[in-house]
DNA sequence: GATAACATACGAATCGATTCGTAAGTTGTC
DNA sequence: GACAACTTACGAATCGATTCGTATGTTATC
């Protein structure tokens, strides 16, 4: 992915979840999915799906008569772009304190403590 | 602070971060200081920060003419807010995941990770 | 082939955030 | 006290995100 990845908003951010973890889906796909969790409406997903082809957040295969959609930009990639806006917008670019937070916005448990320790030894090992 | 924190939007959050950081201020004081990054008009920031008012997000202090504001909730209070959101809508609450991206969003310094380390041994011990 | 089910296209309403012009009142200075 | 500078109040425009109704076309079934 050669270019910067695009800020989804709200909305799409939830459908792009859905192809993440769904791979290429129909509209139908999507809404069903969200439909767990959110109520809208089936046009709705639609409309916003079509937005997304035009910003370029997601391809659309229309060899089908159900039109399917796959996500352009990684979750990974995605979620680094978000977090970094945030880190400057709210915490002054300062990760040091974006992780202490994040450990007390939620009581966290000795695994999961545990787990991120792991997780920056390896960080370390790799930045050597 | 018995309330739960009101999410402010991009706007509010870079008022209240002057006024964290300068402490109760005039609209002027904060127009000034936001001016040095972005190019906003005065009664941009004095409306805003009415609204503001209207939330629940600062109090006002009318004794003066220059009308002094002071933020109602602290700034690690709203980071912790501002985090959650994202840790649900964009990593599935999985915080393991976030700091990873964190890490990875800009490269991090030995100094940092370091840094990093030490909170995390902090927040171990304490949970302990 | 009529009908029901389902798909996309598209315009429009709504909503919150943001921006700013203008009015009106206050203060300070000459 | 007149004028300039400054302040708040307020209405309205704009903008992006979201929502959905309606139109129109396609497919499947009987």
């Amino acid at each position: 992915m050669s270019t910067v990845p695009i800020r989804p908003s709200d909305g799409e951010l939830a459908i792009l979840r859905v192809l993440w973890s769904r791979g290429p889906s129909t509209v139908r796909d999507v809404h069903t999915e969200l439909s767990k969790d959110r109520d809208m409406g089936y046009t709705t997903v639609l409309k916003l799906m079509q937005i997304m082809v035009e910003k370029g957040l997601v391809a659309r295969d229309e060899r089908a008569r159900s039109h399917t959609y796959r996500p352009l930009q990684g979750e990974a990639e995605t979620q680094r772009c978000l977090l970094k806006e945030l880190l400057h917008k709210a915490f002054a670019g300062s990760r040091r304190e974006l992780v202490l937070q994040a450990l007390e916005a939620e009581p966290a448990s000795a695994e999961e403590l545990e787990d991120i320790r792991k997780l920056l030894k390896e960080v370390k090992e790799r930045t050597r």
